[in-house]
DNA sequence: AGGTGTACGTTCAATCCCTGAACAAGGGAG
DNA sequence: CTCCCTTGTTCAGGGATTGAACGTACACCT
């Protein structure tokens, strides 16, 4: 049970563990007095890791022996299925990321094609990383749509018609041989960001992923929140407009049919013709008025959003990703001015609005991060 | 150290004697089912905490030994100020009441008077109880105003002009020689609602109280959240309408402003004369037509708010406390409908929308709760 | 009523774990 | 070179948990 001894053991080893990892190397003593053990469980413990291959131990003058995290065999694979991008990763387990790569895809493909695609740029990218398949220990897998958190089957959605009541985990996993996690795109960009990104070292964390259209995650002590039913952080389908445009959860006047990049793309249409959000982020770096308004208008819609979130969470930190964050100030200073006006005042000053550091990336290195991070599970 | 031995049973002491306190009263082969201990253990630890004083052991049929909480020796006190009573209690560590008493009180009064008058009320509680002022260990206080989470130092508010700037806790402990804690009235609510109504033994709550104004609290692990500056679960200044009327917080179109109690009052007068927020319920539920469409019409206003608060937390349950929430169905029911159209659609059936079983004793039975109930001390 | 079964709490030996002390090995200062 | 300090290891000692065995009392069935 977990107040056993061996539970006791189990949890100092975890701390022993947990103290190479983040300190690097350490002699025995140092760990003894870090982690507040005793000389003597310190050197059973640290023989035990050993042998277990969780640590590796090299002589280091005199009696002293430097403890560092093993170079861990087992590698972890990153997938992202963006809305026009499928990109994979590789890294160890420890995070390091060790190769990356995208290639085009198109969002509008059923769930087979997809996941062959998937398969084949992994199978590509181990070639090339001289890496076998037998090293790899499991994948972490994101897509864009709703994920039944029970069942792992995906929800119909607009976005990823194809895929609605497949178990891309499952399906991914008999393919590769490995078990997958999956999780939605929004998720994914929060672990990443306060694993790598601007929300490093934060345990308490709210994130918007503004692309075609509009998702947001929270973690909670590092956790991912997903409230009773799996749809904590649903940001993007609260209501701004009650008479506003349909939107895809069935709704009226949601932000994503506000803010949403699709939503700023038939915006422009009239004047500058069909482009990407990130054509559309570049022409307004380059000082094109009209999207220039554009998107400070989604800022100012994106802002209220975020004033609800900040009377109900009081966040410290707020991370926006997703290509429109790319925006930068155009994007993020009409937001804090609404914020500014719409929470009240105390949850307006303390929190900070960013953008998030690893711009496309996020939803790879996320899927990585996700392979070995347990959700919160509570159900509010 | 903390991982010693001696620390593992210090932590099984007191899982034992928390699920003593929870359940109140139980056989020691209930206590090892619910702890995961062996029956040896719990056992032992059983005899220990008798021979300490904290729990008592009844004979109760067989070898069946029923532990109760021990009737510890301590009291504790509630302190609740509305907007019209003053409210106090009397009651054992244990959480059982023993005494409860009321008296209207002016909120209009400074904060001298009004901590003179909650003495005064509370040394004629202890006198009629026949308890001595030493046998009080604890005072929780609950006030309907903002409370700097790191002072305990009262910030503005138009509801409580005359206690801007001072320290309640610190002066009320000053006036009877013990420890308070002070706390807002929503978060007390909360915590009465899950300790003993209408979110008994749930960990994960959001709260609304709807009196005079509006507040709200959220509970995770059965912790009060507070967020980066202790404002989380401000649902009352959630903005419903950007061009609505000014509130007390600075903006404008505060769904307090639209369903707090105070704009239906001042609804009503015209038609009705003026009555409190009792009264209205009253006539509503006699049938007064008018004073149901405004109870409706706020119960509409809310509903946003709680939509929003679905789409964020995505909550199983939602208590609904305060004087208006004696309107049941008439206020609940309006709600429902407008969470059913705004937030989405799985979230939507997820919650649960409750009458908070309390009424207006939650917040003095809060404060008896809060004195032994930590924070929960994160910053998003 | 009697017998049987079952659940409960206690006891005890076995096992596991942490710690303090003793000890060997090596580096550095003087 | 010697002394001293630090480091890691070993070992006995004491705590803590557990499974099994046991005695007991109630409940139920016949």
């Amino acid at each position: 049970m977990a107040n056993s001894l061996t539970a006791l053991r189990e949890t100092n080893r975890r701390l022993i563990t947990e103290t190479v990892r983040k300190s690097g190397a350490l002699t025995q003593a140092q760990l003894a007095r870090q982690t507040g053990l005793s000389p003597a469980t310190v050197s059973t413990i640290v023989r035990e890791l050993r042998d277990a291959g969780l640590v590796e131990i090299s002589q280091a003058g005199g009696r002293r022996h430097l403890i560092s995290p093993a170079r861990e065999t087992g590698l972890v694979v990153g997938v992202d299925f963006g809305h026009s991008h499928l990109r994979v990763a590789l890294a160890e387990r420890s995070h390091r990321v060790l190769a990356e790569e995208a290639m085009p895809f198109d969002v509008g493909a059923r769930a087979p094609e997809g996941l062959a695609a998937a398969e084949r740029l992994i199978i590509g990218l181990l070639g090339r990383a001289g890496v076998s398949r037998a090293e790899i220990k499991a994948v972490g897998l994101g897509l864009p749509g709703p994920i039944d958190p029970e069942t792992g089957i995906m929800g119909s959605s607009t976005i990823l018609p194809g895929w609605a009541g497949v178990d891309p985990a499952a399906e991914l996993g008999r393919r590769l041989g490995v078990p997958v996690v999956v999780d939605n795109d929004a998720n994914l960009g929060a672990l990443a960001e306060a694993t790598w990104g601007a929300a490093k070292g934060r345990r308490e964390v709210a994130y918007m992923k503004i692309g075609t259209g509009v998702g947001a995650s929270i973690l909670i002590n590092g956790l991912l929140y997903r409230g009773a039913t799996g749809t904590a952080g649903e940001l993007g389908h609260i209501t701004i407009d009650e008479n506003g445009r349909l939107c895809r959860c069935g709704n009226r006047g949601c932000l994503e049919t506000l803010a949403g990049g699709q939503q700023l793309i038939d915006l422009v249409r009239p004047t500058h013709g069909p482009v990407t959000v990130s054509r559309l982020v570049e022409l307004a770096h380059g000082g094109d008025i009209g999207c220039r308004r554009v998107i400070a208008d989604a800022g100012r819609h994106l802002g209220v959003a975020v004033a609800s979130l900040c009377n109900i969470l009081n966040p410290g930190l707020v991370v926006i990703g997703g290509a429109l964050a790319e925006a930068g100030p155009l994007l993020i200073e009409p937001i804090m001015t609404v914020v500014g006006r719409l929470a009240i005042p105390s949850a307006a000053r303390a929190v900070n609005v960013v953008k998030g550091e690893l711009g496309e990336r996020a939803g790879v290195l996320g899927a990585l991060a996700r392979v070995q991070t347990p959700n919160v599970e509570s159900a509010l």
